[in-house]
DNA sequence: GCCGAACGATAACATATGTTATCAAGTTCA
DNA sequence: TGAACTTGATAACATATGTTATCGTTCGGC
């Protein structure tokens, strides 16, 4: 979350260097669950290596809603920040190696920085990204065809495609796996024609 | 956008009475268009007066993406703050009264603000939801179907269907305005079964 | 190496949804 | 008032997608 933004707001470094060693290194196997839907978020959660996935359970069906890689960080962030019950589950993809930051170093850190100007500069470029990246998955799903979709997942984010399983990309796409396999076949015979 | 948290952090009391008079009050007929698409939004839109909402043009054929009613705010979030062309057009449903804020004021604003520790706290809040409720939009399409999401807005949000015309209900659930006559055909018949 | 689970493809059928066209009622405006 | 426009319903047909079932392959653990 904070982390990405070493650098660019340089008068904030010297607070993350501050915060770093209290995250903790857990490695963890594949589908490992790192926050349980209904439970209260308690860490900040960053990856080193793996593939995570966020969903939520829907009458014994998972609906798929984000993918995070390497370097990226996240929490469920309603739950992280208001200590409600998180509406989603997160959960390994791979064999992973996570770092873990306890909420109540978030907590500090986020008072100590609220006297430092640059750190309402920070929070709403941060934000404003989050924000344009659900709107635009908002804009996907009633904008395109499933099909679109997944050609949009080949071209802009291959690695998705590449390392996770196919059910998951389904139900993140909002299609059975049966059609998403449907999808592919189509899209196969297509380039095949000449 | 800010003015909904006067009196949540007294503190900060003084910044909006200060910047209020810079509104421009504006009287404006059905279907007025507050911000084209592909334009960069100068403006912070407060609604007195009217039913408003944001689409985009997806090839000659609108996709309503959300509704504002009386005392609510908005801007073209990432157009406004980041100065780029916004992804969206924002236009009056009904005949309206509504105040804008340049931009210049809203900056000038933030620029005071950041200044105060409370300030970093009431992003944190504003953005949280605005997140959340973009992400339950997301959730609420990749789990329900239309006809349940119909069904959604006439128990959670009635004053929606009542106010705005079908095409737009149904371009915001994302089916064609036949489908969604077809779920209320069908929800009509099965509310007279006995 | 074996076995079960996970993964992926495909078929057959049912249902949901889009598209196009037509009709009717209400509204606006000259 | 009359014409044009908006709104909404409905029918008929085409297409997209879900559901269930079956099959083959791969992969990890024992």
């Amino acid at each position: 979350m904070f982390f990405h933004f070493k650098d660019r707001f340089p008068k904030l470094n010297t607070y993350w260097d501050k915060y770093l060693p209290f995250q903790k290194r857990v490695e963890a196997p594949a589908k490992t669950v790192l926050l349980q839907e209904g439970k209260i978020s308690q860490h900040y959660i960053f990856i080193e290596k793996a593939c995570v996935r966020t969903f939520f359970n829907n009458n014994g069906d998972d609906k798929t809603v984000q993918f995070f890689f390497e370097n990226e960080g996240l929490s469920s962030f309603d739950s992280f920040m208001n200590s409600v019950p998180s509406s989603f589950t997160i959960e390994t993809i791979e064999p992973s190696v996570i770092y873990l930051l306890p909420k109540q170093y978030v907590t500090q850190l986020i008072d100590e920085l609220s006297h430092e100007p640059d750190f309402a500069q920070m929070i709403l470029q941060m934000t404003s990204r989050r924000q344009m990246h659900y709107i635009n998955e908002f804009v996907s799903i009633i904008r395109d065809t499933p099909e679109q979709r997944y050609q949009l997942l080949l071209t802009e984010r291959p690695h998705i495609v590449q390392r996770v399983p196919q059910h998951y990309i389904a139900s993140y796409l909002g299609v059975s796996k049966v059609h998403l396999s449907r999808i592919k076949s189509k899209l196969a015979k297509g380039k095949l024609r000449f």
